[in-house]
DNA sequence: TTCTTGTCACCTAGGTGTTAATAT
DNA sequence: ATATTAACACCTAGGTGACAAGAA
């Protein structure tokens, strides 16, 4: 791999410090699902298409929670923010990708609220949280409230999580009642088609949805027993 | 048609009378959606499948909601009821339904909530709401969480929407806070299969799902469009 | 060249009535 | 007889990468 593979090995990521938090919020853990497959993809280096319509992420982000107030409300979401100021470029002959410049002009921001949001602490530990809606999108014009990200850009997916406040000035603690997740091993490079062959059959060999590409079901039997058990 | 038809070309549908309500539910009217459809299947004598499994009711009973309190939140249900202790058996030679006997004991009753509930006002009245995830079963032992009722039985549908109440001592006020609606075009006899062939007929015409039974695409264009326009 | 777009066959996932077999 | 069940073919709805054509 080209990238430099941030990846550890812990269970549950701890938020980044950012000042004194509501405990609401401060005892929140977050476990991320699905790890042996992400890790798999990030050491080839992780592709994620994006198309005009939108598409979804695959492995899709999903996480166990643990450490919420099961009476108060909380909102999960979503966004994504770029891992360097760099466009790239993949050589097919190396098999690597390389630096083709400067990054594009930023993107419009955009988060992507969970679809429960907001729900009490009880309803969101009670099951895997999915964010099997989320859509990323290269389309500046995107109307749908998808994500958008700019091709051959690299990004770092973040969860967050927010105490909705019921005191009326709620807006005030804003900073204090959110905690924030990074999980260094589901960052991605952007791209409307994929570019490295092996990222292509890791997708095809793990999605369902990609079955009627597999040679056989034996492939895809081999190849994640070796990542999930 | 055998059954007595109880049905109003009113628009809206007025909540039974059952004392002072907050004005938070008092002021919510409630339109059914498809009505000319409702009123099509009634006027045979609309039958829904009951499965062990739960089964989709068709139409889904879809209502446009005005009045509420933008900011406040409610739940939205519904809750079928028995129209009487009877129970029918279809009699082909005639077409008709004939009264076989006395009820079967009442089935556990259950409610549907929304799965959106609890939501504000505004989410509520911004597009029609639709009970597409309900589904009806005769299996007395469903942990589905499904509605259960006899076969061969008939139901009133209704539904129901709750103010919920931010107080502490909420409870006290349970029956002022909610607000109830009867459509009685969408009164049923649950089944098992089907019995009235029309019925059938009336379903593969206007359910999509069904249209692999369709003879022919303008079989049901004619007949949606009578019903529809 | 390099990247993007639209169409397509092939899937997953699940909602239909039909039918034959079974139960009561 | 009458009512219920389970398997099934045929749909809707939508998520895949492949591929050819187009754009930059």
């Amino acid at each position: 791999m080209s990238f430099p593979s941030g990846s550890e090995a812990q269970a549950t990521v701890e938020a980044t410090g950012q000042g004194p938090k509501n405990p609401r919020v401060s005892s929140v853990m977050v476990q991320l699902e699905m790890k042996p497959l992400w890790e798999e993809f990030n050491q080839l280096g992780t592709e994620m298409i994006v198309t005009k319509a939108g598409r979804r992420m695959f492995p899709t982000f999903q996480v166990k929670i643990l450490g919420m107030d099961t009476l108060a409300d909380y909102a999960l979401l979503m966004d994504f923010i770029p891992l360097d100021d760099k466009r790239y470029r993949y050589a097919f002959h190396s098999s690597a990708w390389l630096v083709a410049g400067k990054a594009d002009p930023a993107t419009p921001g955009r988060v992507h609220f969970h679809p429960d949001s907001p729900a009490k602490g009880a309803q969101w530990m009670r099951q895997i949280v999915s964010f099997d809606k989320l859509k990323l999108t290269n389309n500046l014009m995107d109307d749908n409230g998808h994500i958008i990200l700019n091709s051959m850009h690299r990004y770092q997916p973040r969860f967050h999580v927010v105490f909705v406040d019921p005191r009326k000035d709620s807006a005030r603690y804003a900073q204090e009642n959110f905690k924030s997740f990074v999980f260094t091993e589901t960052q991605f490079t952007a791209v409307t088609a994929y570019q490295n062959h092996r990222i292509t059959q890791l997708k095809i060999a793990s999605n369902p949805f990609a079955k009627g590409f597999r040679e056989s079901d034996l492939d895809s039997w081999y190849c994640l027993t070796h990542i999930l058990l």
